[in-house]
DNA sequence: ACCTGAACACCGTTCAAGT
DNA sequence: ACCTGAACACCGTTCAAGT
């Protein structure tokens, strides 16, 4: 709880890092710009001159989470090249941070897209790797025809429903690879 | 804006409904209880005979809405008998009902799943409806089997999923017969 | 440019007191 | 049993004033 003085620039820094924190080990609930203002030893008017009001600071939590997501669906799809390889890892990417970071998850689809540009310019970013996936497992055969932004949606709300289960802790994560093996081969039996 | 007086023993119902319209209207973002009372004729601290905290009107409010999904579940499963016909079925009332309470949905999921036994309670009965779907289609051929409780999670965490993102405004409604029909074929070709 | 500190209009929660 | 109204400790937001 010793914070040093924040006088010298990177306030706006300090005030992300400690939200994300709270986020984390409290809720959403617990999330108030005064609390913020105390632990990082400033005064409670001073993010202000950062943040307009706690909605952008909401805002901004969401970019930085999107784009997290970004480059460890990046990472993630770095290491494999077979479809389903690729999408199970990028099923464990997004499992784990949902399950590490629900509250935050709950902020970053808890405000209406289009609502703020920064936030749906970072949606486009993380959303682009999944749809790349698609695209590459087209070209090798082993995904259907079909536009793939659509198929990469049908993808994200697959995984984005198991993360909310699994957060709420409505199931556990070991339902990863039956949701992907379905997702993967479908409910209908083959003939 | 003109209310009665709530002296007569329905204060609670009064309470809940006028909170579900805030949710609806306003999002969870304005729901204040001492607003509710304002609302409904009542001092601010005559809701809390009712409910013990904030916490409780919205556990309230969670399990009048998976009560709510339930019927419609139930309901939309009737008028058919084919398992795709079914799951069509089910995805529209889950789309519709997220759509038209976004805010409502938050808070069914924004709860950690034992941390009421009531609500816990509301979610089993409401997800019982797709399992006895998934059943059904095992005995007709039309499944792949396998335990039907985890298959109907899979399809729960699909529908949830799509109907997150349309709530929030990343996906059009139009995704849906494309997302079941990915769940149900798969997204592998077929050979 | 950046921060302070007072002011304002709200909250949730508690609790003695009324009926 | 049910509700009122004051009290308390919080909020977010605004804004003159300081450095």
């Amino acid at each position: 709880m010793s914070h040093p003085r924040y006088h010298h620039g990177d306030l706006r820094a300090a005030v992300l890092r400690r939200a994300e924190e709270i986020l984390r080990e409290s809720g959403a609930g617990s999330l108030s710009l005064r609390q913020i203002a105390r632990d990082v030893g400033v005064s409670h008017g001073a993010p202000s001159r950062h943040f307009r009001d706690k909605q952008a600071l909401l805002d901004a939590l969401a970019v930085a989470g999107f784009d997290r997501i970004e480059a460890e669906f990046a990472a993630a799809v770095a290491g494999e090249t077979a479809f389903d390889a690729r999408l199970h890892a990028l099923a464990r990417v997004y499992l784990r941070f949902a399950t590490e970071n629900p509250a935050l998850l709950a902020v970053m689809y808890g405000r209406k897209h289009g609502a703020d540009a920064e936030v749906g310019a970072a949606v486009l970013r993380a959303f682009e790797v999944p749809r790349t996936v698609i695209v590459d497992g087209q070209e090798r055969g082993e995904v259907v025809p079909g536009d793939p932004r659509r198929i990469g949606m049908a993808v994200i709300a697959a995984l984005q429903g198991l993360a909310n289960l699994v957060a709420s802790g409505f199931a556990a994560g070991d339902l990863l690879d039956e949701t992907v093996g379905h997702l993967t081969h479908g409910l209908r039996p083959r003939p």
